[in-house]
DNA sequence: ACAGAAGCTTA
DNA sequence: GTAAGCTTCTGTT
């Protein structure tokens, strides 16, 4: 072996037990013998002699060997008489399997190496050490945590489930230390599955800090006694043996006395007939005939061979290294793209504008520059906090960031507060934080913190201070809890909302990590890496000061820095007043929305929850009746089997996973041709739907401290500029079906109040006419006519008066599809109607209103040039992919721009009215409320003697919402009613 | 435990 | 044919 040749070691042992657990149980047709890990095995194996250039793994092979453990006596038995003691037998269909795939590994004409007294990883080690002394570089083909001791600059893993490599980063990423310390860290946590006992109570994640502390274990060892946290230097101390055996056993050993040397290794083509032979007595026919084309073999020349299948009493199954690895998140590859060339037309070429010309020097600046935690402290009394704010005020700009403990801002304690005024510098003021030492009662409040009413009182002039300016990430959240603690941040720039209005439709989020990784490339700390996720995660309060200020302070930190690098970029791209009108201004005005919330009356809601459980358990017995069995209705999978397969119906399409279809759609077709079950499951389904996500799930956002719902809307969540609602999602309420239509009762008017709801009638359609400049729809409009008649009659030669209500029926498709960018497949499903009859409605459309065809191809050429399409009110939106090859991705792109322009334009004409909404209300003295926005509607709440004169107002707001900035030539209209519950408002 | 698919709700 | 969010089931290349 020489420089430049690479070796790849298979962990055989580990592979089987994973490819066992995550693959399908699949067996030998001939006569049931279990072959799913073969298989795996095979297919893996088969990819990597054959085709590693098309995997991740990064190299081509010149050596190649698969170890295996030999018994599970080793030497590691003799050092501690528990190691891996415990262990369980294989299950029953594992066990042949064993012999099996040493048996593919010699048909592969692979060495397959073992040794008595070693486990497959020792062997491991000692060739990846002897490779590299030889000066060539090793693959190790498995994920096992053991083995990721071994990774360093000449040796590498591949996870060959996942294609994915694991390398220096990947490990610390994982496991927070660097591989030559993996050891240490494994000796601290222990192994339950090997049964090495590591100090308990110490997981990875403590391991891991205090080796980051220590240096390494013994150094920890040595000073343990400096631990600050009682109960954990006690345990290491009493453990310190315990650390010091599992360190032994988990160290792999890497000078075994192999038999095969490195040259014994060499890859050798495989001989076709001889693993063919194997596949073929597996069969496995699609590998089979992948490896005789391969190999240029002709199959039926070949003979399946003998195996040899062990028993469960004679395979030396239980002695295989269990291989269940932690689950790895793929790495996303890090990205700067804040280098790249500018794209054509988007990014104009350098120009000499100042503010090209700070953005790039920021950029440069920010990319320089380390984000180095050390450079945050906390600050923890009153003078130091007094002797900031001075500073700050002196600044005029500072960027900060609210801890808290919920990501709901309407139930979040506030925690403490990071700020930041130079980029690389900042300060965390914890105010809460707590021992967590976790009883019910959540520990006592820690010391030395300012505490929280003293520190907002302090911090109040200054965050309302109107000269100095504030920078958040997501500015919204922050100014529905800090109001709700009586401040009123002020003015502010909000970076997520920049970054929006620059690269809505560009790859990527708008959070502040996407934005950190794209713009300064650094990946900032994730929270759940302080408070943890899922059922495990602990509030913000628990988390220790020391860590909660790193991680703050560089939230803060971040934000300065990014919004240095984006806001002149607003100016040279022209954006300022798109984000200056139509952003920022809305910000506080969703707070103030979402902090008021709507009142919904929760005994409504369970006695419709009541209904539809009763009407679901009939509907569901008559289902079971039909089918004769108690499947799960739920389940579009059982349903499909059943429906297609045991009752025959003529199954229409399959969905590209390959199950059948059993859209409504497709059940409301079956339906109609006589079948009752279809029938039923749509009904059940419509019951069942209405109650888990809307009856059942709405009594649980009750704020219990303010009774009413808050929604959460998300300003920068859609490419198009609409809003979108979560938590819950009050843009989905049913109202398309009476049953549905019930859910609306629920939500009501306080006492002596009425809800008031206005919407825009066919605003996207009077935006059409507009932007397209259509003389017969804007006429249409002007007339208060109903357009949908009137473009029938356009394209049909048939009077407005008597027309067919399918006419007008076919009409309104068409003009939904316009909006949609329409195509002759999906106008042809709408309308379930021939392809070409819907091409032929197209075709007739566009003689008609030859102006629509000309802003189709108008918007898709702009879209083609510049990689953009805007809003009448300059807001842009982007289609990196319009040029794609792919034909179908370049048809999805010039569809959502044309629409983009529309959907875009009504989303900035609803935000113009609700920016300016508050003020005319103000200014008319009229106390009414704005609760919620459904995107084309607007929905108040108000004193039952101001409905009338609310009306008219918001009216007006809504219908003159373009005004000043644009003066449409198509009048907008709004309807208005008032109720006391949304359906009778609607 | 988590991610993706399928399905359903809205404008 | 556009734009969203939530629930349930399913599988873990």
């Amino acid at each position: 072996m020489k420089k430049g040749d690479h070796l790849f070691l298979v962990d055989g042992s580990g592979y089987i037990f994973r490819a066992y657990h995550a693959l399908p149980p699949l067996n030998r047709k001939s006569d049931g013998l279990p072959t799913n890990a073969v298989l795996g095995f095979c297919n893996m194996v088969w990819k990597l002699v054959q085709d590693a250039r098309n995997t991740n793994v990064g190299v081509v092979p010149t050596h190649f060997a698969v170890i295996f453990d030999y018994s599970s006596k080793t030497f590691r038995s003799e050092l501690y008489p528990e190691y891996k003691a415990n262990r369980s037998a294989p299950p029953e269909d594992l066990i042949p399997q064993f012999g099996l795939i040493r048996q593919a590994t010699v048909a592969f004409n692979l060495p397959c190496i073992e040794m008595e007294g070693f486990e497959a990883d020792d062997i491991i080690a000692t060739y990846s050490r002897l490779a590299c002394e030889a000066g060539a570089d090793t693959t190790v083909i498995s994920s096992d945590k053991d083995l990721m001791q071994l990774v360093g600059p000449t040796v590498g893993m591949y996870d060959p489930m996942k294609d994915r490599q694991i390398g220096i980063p990947e490990v610390i990423e994982k496991w927070g230390v660097p591989p030559e310390k993996m050891i240490d860290l494994q000796a601290l946590t222990g192994d339950s599955v090997d049964n090495v006992p590591g100090v308990p109570g110490i997981g990875p994640k403590t391991a891991a800090q205090l080796l980051e502390q220590f240096g390494d274990l013994d150094g920890l060892l040595a000073r343990a006694g400096e631990i600050k946290q009682d109960k954990r230097r006690e345990t290491i101390i009493a453990n310190a043996d315990k650390a010091r055996i599992s360190r032994e056993l988990v160290t792999l050993k890497n000078d075994v006395p192999l038999k095969e040397g490195l040259d014994d290794l060499v890859l050798h083509e495989p001989d076709g007939p001889k693993l063919i032979g194997f596949l073929k007595t597996m069969e496995f026919t699609t590998l089979t005939r992948r490896v005789a084309e391969a190999t240029a073999t002709e199959i039926g020349d070949v003979q399946a061979s003998a195996v040899t299948v062990e028993r469960a009493d004679t395979a030396h199954g239980p002695d295989v290294g269990a291989g269940a690895p932690p689950s790895q998140r793929p790495a996303a590859p890090a990205r700067n793209d804040a280098a790249k060339p500018p794209t054509r037309g988007e990014d104009a070429p350098p120009q000499g504008d100042t503010p090209s010309l700070l953005s790039a020097l920021r950029l440069e600046q920010a990319a320089a520059r380390k984000i180095d935690p050390s450079a945050y402290s906390a600050i923890r009394d009153a003078a130091a906090l007094k002797a900031w704010i001075a500073q700050a005020r002196e600044a005029g700009i500072l960027a900060l960031d609210a801890e808290t403990t919920s990501s709901d801002p309407m139930q979040a304690d506030l925690i403490g507060l990071s700020m930041a005024i130079t980029p690389g510098r900042a300060i965390y003021v914890p105010f809460a934080h707590t021992s967590g030492n976790g009883d019910l009662l959540g520990g006592g409040l820690l010391e030395n913190q300012i505490p929280v009413r003293e520190a907002l009182a302090l911090l109040k002039p200054l965050l309302e201070d109107r000269s100095v300016l504030k920078i958040v990430q997501d500015m919204k959240y922050d100014i529905v809890v800090m109001s709700r603690h009586g401040i009123d941040v002020a003015p502010f720039d909000d970076t997520m909302l920049i970054s929006y209005v620059l690269d809505a439709g560009t790859s990527g989020g708008h959070d502040l990590a996407s934005l950190s990784e794209k713009w300064l490339g650094h990946a900032p700390a994730a929270k759940k890496e302080l408070a943890g996720s899922g059922k495990n995660a602990i509030g913000f309060d628990q988390v220790d000061i020391e860590r909660a200020t790193t991680y703050a302070a560089e939230q803060a930190d971040i934000a300065l820095q990014l919004w240095q690098v984006l806001k002149p970029r607003l100016a040279a791209k022209g954006l300022v007043s798109v984000y200056e009108r139509l952003e920022r201004p809305l910000v506080p005005v969703l707070a103030r929305m979402e902090q008021r919330g709507i009142s919904v009356d929760r005994q409504i809601l369970s006695r419709l929850s009541g209904e539809l459980a009763q009407g679901a358990a009939r509907v569901e017995e008559e289902i079971y009746g039909i089918v004769g069995e108690r499947i799960n209705i739920g389940s579009p999978k059982q349903l499909g089997d059943i429906l297609f397969g045991k009752m025959g119906l003529p199954g229409g399409s399959k969905t590209k996973t390959g199950q059948w279809s059993t859209s409504a759609q497709l059940l409301e077709d079956l339906a109609a041709e006589g079948h009752e079950l279809p029938r039923k499951i749509v009904d059940w389904r419509q019951l069942t739907k209405l109650k888990s996500t809307y009856t059942d799930a709405l009594p649980g956002f009750i704020n219990p401290g303010t009774n009413r719902v808050h929604t959460s809307y998300a300003l920068a969540a859609t490419t198009t500029g609409r809003l979108s609602s979560s938590d819950p999602n009050l843009q989905n309420i049913p109202v398309r079906t009476a049953e549905g239509r019930k859910i609306r009762t629920a939500f009501i008017a306080e006492k002596g109040h009425k809800l008031v709801s206005a919407d825009y009638s066919q605003i996207e359609l009077r935006v059409l006419a507009h932007v397209a400049e259509i003389p017969q729809l804007k006429q249409a409009f002007a007339d208060g006519a109903d357009i949908h008649a009137i473009t029938a009659s356009e394209m049909f030669n048939v009077p407005v008066e008597g027309m067919p209500s399918e006419v007008r029926r076919r009409a309104k498709a068409i003009n939904f599809g316009i909006i949609y960018g329409i195509s002759a497949f999906g106008l042809a499903n709408q309308l379930s109607i021939p392809r070409d009859e819907a091409s032929a409605y197209i075709k007739r459309y566009f003689e008609r209103f030859p102006g629509i065809r000309d802003y189709i191809e108008e918007t898709k050429a702009y879209a083609r040039e510049y990689g953009f399409v805007e809003t009448i009110f300059g807001r842009r939106i982007h289609y990196p992919e319009i040029r794609a090859s792919n034909p179908s991705v370049r048809a999805f792109n010039e569809r959502a721009s044309i629409n983009a322009r529309l959907q875009g334009t009504a989303a900035d004409i609803i935000r113009r009215a609700m920016v300016h909404m508050e003020e005319a209300l103000d200014k008319a003295k009229l106390s009414a409320r704005m609760l919620l926005q459904v995107h084309d509607e607007l929905i108040f709440e108000t004193v039952e003697a101001e409905v009338e004169a609310t009306i008219p107002v918001v009216r007006s707001v809504m219908e003159n919402a373009p005004m000043p900035a644009v003066s449409m030539s198509v009048p907008l209209h709004v309807d208005a009613r008032a109720a006391n519950n949304w359906d009778e408002a609607h």
